[in-house]
RNA sequence: UGGGGCGUAGCCAAGUCGGUAAGGCAUCAGGUUUUGGUCCUGACAUUCGAGGGUUCGAGUCCUUCCGCCCCAGCCA
């Protein structure tokens, strides 16, 4: 691993613990190898960011090494569009892998493996339909039932499986099927299969094979073909486990039985030279992420997609990486959120607060602030020239001066937020009510002076008066106004589209909806809302795609990396809300 | 008694050989502030799913019980 952000520095996970243990007792030399191993079958989310992290972390923090393998055992499920778009998430987040290998690379050594464990009498081909082979895999409870084809000897299961390779045999018609123990208590040892007919073509290796290894099978053997030490998955992967460690431990055993190589004896001899053949790889199972308020299945991704409920994989609702890219959040905000969450065995639901609060932390750093007024109201200063016209230099960061200045357009005819004028004000409210004096940012203090309403009731103008001595918004005599407002000159406002989010779904935990109810039903049609004529300061008309910035006292937001076009249409995605105590304070008036 | 895991605050999560419950988020209360932002300060588990036991001492050891998650794809 080169290339990657800091290293964190908190209490050490339990995999941190066991890779330490191993360092200790000498296990692999000190070697750390990981992968993320993704199948190619959708788009990545915050979950897999959570494995990234963890993978490519262990690997800077250990000066080990990190693959990127796809899982590409299935190709009627995968496809090149996903595995570009795996690799182009995983390098934004920041990381980049030693190697990047896939599954598929391995398929003839994998089919010469099978073909040993076959010889080794420790699998074989198995005729009985789908249905059967359910039906004699017993249940939770009971014990399954052997295969009338269990005894075939090893020569009759070569021929079959080889027939199985040409294509001489419909999908479906048989499977091979590792010889382990009907019995066994754990479900996954009974039998398991091991190859599949597929008359399909896959992604990279066309129409080269019509058989296809199953997960269980490929995916010890890949770890060991590579020289994984530690071989990470998800808690869901604990029932697998015997059975990763089956297949390799088969092999090894096979690798000292030079009698059965025939004519793959190269094969075989090069895989038992490989480290992972002497010490091999195990796995270890952490839980996988849940976050309040969203899903972070691909099952139901996916059917958000199809069902149109977003507008793509990259909506910013959704909770893919690159729906969160392209909402605005930052790659740091990511990996610090992963770090923060920490890697345990307990399912655990993480609340959205604390991704919030993550890019919140990170953008206030490093966003440039600007003007935009989103629910404009007219704002007329009667004591300021028709044609006067001042220009403010302000800074593009309250506490970075490094960050620079741009230029503020300042005239008689502003437009400011709606929500900052009241009528009939409460006493805490510090903005804008007949009579009172506020700040306009970094420009004048103003006195409302008064306001005017159309025939049903809606105020139209507001009033007011500039003090000419408080230039820049700072008195001389030091006077405390409470309140600053944002603003910008109508003469040179620049209009711009804003897309607000909210969450997804309207409950809490789409995940567990009630009886006869699909999370679907709990899709908020509101949670977008396009606001298409904000007024903002010129600066922002130039603006590239992809940049995050502030609107101030709004929020972080994101020029939008599809629809918006610099000096034409202008468009911003907000990131987060910036936090609101006024918004508590109302609410407990309320 | 199918098997495999997990249970520390509202949410995550440290807790190594038993020695008297880290940290973060959220929340609440103050202070600073030209963003009701940021920042700073303080509060927030007499108790670790429950009971029993061992011990001078138990979140850590033993034991019984309870709750939740995963597994019966020719998916990964």
């Amino acid at each position: 691993m080169t290339n990657t952000p800091e290293a964190p520095e908190k209490g050490k996970d339990f995999i941190r613990l066991i890779i330490d243990k191993d360092n200790q007792t000498g296990k692999y030399d000190g070697r750390v190898h990981t992968r993320f191993p993704p199948e190619p079958n959708g788009y990545l989310h915050i979950g897999h960011a959570k494995s990234i992290c963890l993978n490519f972390g262990l690997a800077r923090d250990y000066q080990g090494k990190c693959n990127l393998r796809f899982d590409d055992t299935n190709p009627v499920k995968e496809d090149v569009e996903y595995v570009d778009s795996i690799r182009e998430d995983v390098t934004w987040l920041g990381f980049t892998w030693d190697a990047n290998f896939y599954a598929s690379d391995y398929f003839e050594r994998l089919y010469c493996i099978a073909e040993l464990f076959i010889k080794m009498g420790k699998a074989y081909v198995d005729h009985q339909t789908p249905d059967e082979i359910r039906a004699n895999r017993g249940t939770l409870k009971e014990p399954g039932t052997d295969s009338p084809y269990r005894d075939r000897t090893p020569e009759e299961n070569l021929a079959l499986f080889r027939s199985m390779r040409a294509g001489e045999l419909a999908d479906g018609a048989c499977i091979l099927r590792a010889k382990i123990d009907m019995a066994a208590p754990n479900v996954m040892l009974r039998d398991p299969a091991l190859y599949r007919i597929k008359h399909a073509n896959h992604h990279r290796t066309g129409d080269a094979w019509c058989i296809y290894p199953m997960y269980d099978f490929t995916h010890g053997l890949s770890d060991a073909i590579e020289g994984i030490t530690h071989s990470i998955c998800t808690l869901e992967f604990e029932n697998n486990r015997p059975l990763y460690n089956w297949c390799v431990d088969t092999l090894m055993e096979g690798l000292r039985m030079p009698e059965l190589f025939g004519r793959n004896a190269a094969i075989y001899e090069e895989l038992a030279a490989l480290p992972g053949f002497n010490e091999r790889p195990y796995q270890y199972e952490f839980a996988r992420l849940n976050i309040t308020g969203t899903v972070l299945s691909k099952r139901k991704l996916i059917q958000l997609v199809q069902e149109g409920h977003v507008l793509g994989w990259d909506d910013p609702r959704m909770p893919t990486i690159c729906g969160f890219r392209r909402r605005g959040y930052t790659p740091a905000s990511i990996r610090d959120f992963c770090e923060r969450i920490g890697v345990a065995k307990s399912d655990s639901t993480v609340e959205y607060a604390l991704l919030e609060h993550c890019v919140r932390q990170d953008l206030n750093d490093r966003a440039p602030r600007y003007l935009g007024v989103m629910d404009p109201v007219k704002l007329v200063i009667e004591n300021y020239p028709e044609d006067g016209l001042d220009e403010f230099t302000m800074p593009l960061h309250p506490e970075d001066e490094s960050m620079g200045t741009r230029v503020v357009p300042f005239s008689r005819e502003l437009w400011i937020e709606r929500a900052d004028f009241m009528e009939d004000a409460p006493k805490k409210f510090f903005r804008l009510s007949p009579g009172r004096e506020v700040r306009l940012r970094f420009a004048y203090y103003v006195t409302c002076t008064g306001f005017d309403k159309d025939a049903d009731g809606n105020i139209t103008q507001i009033r007011a008066t500039y003090d000419p001595e408080t230039r820049g918004g700072w008195s001389k005599d030091g006077r405390k106004i409470k309140g600053t407002l944002h603003w910008v000159s109508a003469a040179h406002a620049v209009q711009a589209e804003v897309r607000n989010y909210s969450n997804l779904f309207s409950c809490e935990n789409p995940n567990a909806v009630g009886e006869g109810k699909c999370f679907t039903d709990y899709v908020d049609p509101n949670s977008l809302e396009v606001l298409p004529r904000c007024w903002v300061e010129p600066a922002l008309a130039d603006m590239e795609p992809g940049v995050n910035f502030q609107f101030e006292r709004t929020g972080y937001y994101c020029s939008d990396s599809r629809d918006h076009a610099p000096g034409d249409k202008l468009v911003f995605n907000r990131t987060a809300t910036l936090r609101d105590s006024w918004a508590k304070i109302q609410k407990n008036m309320a």
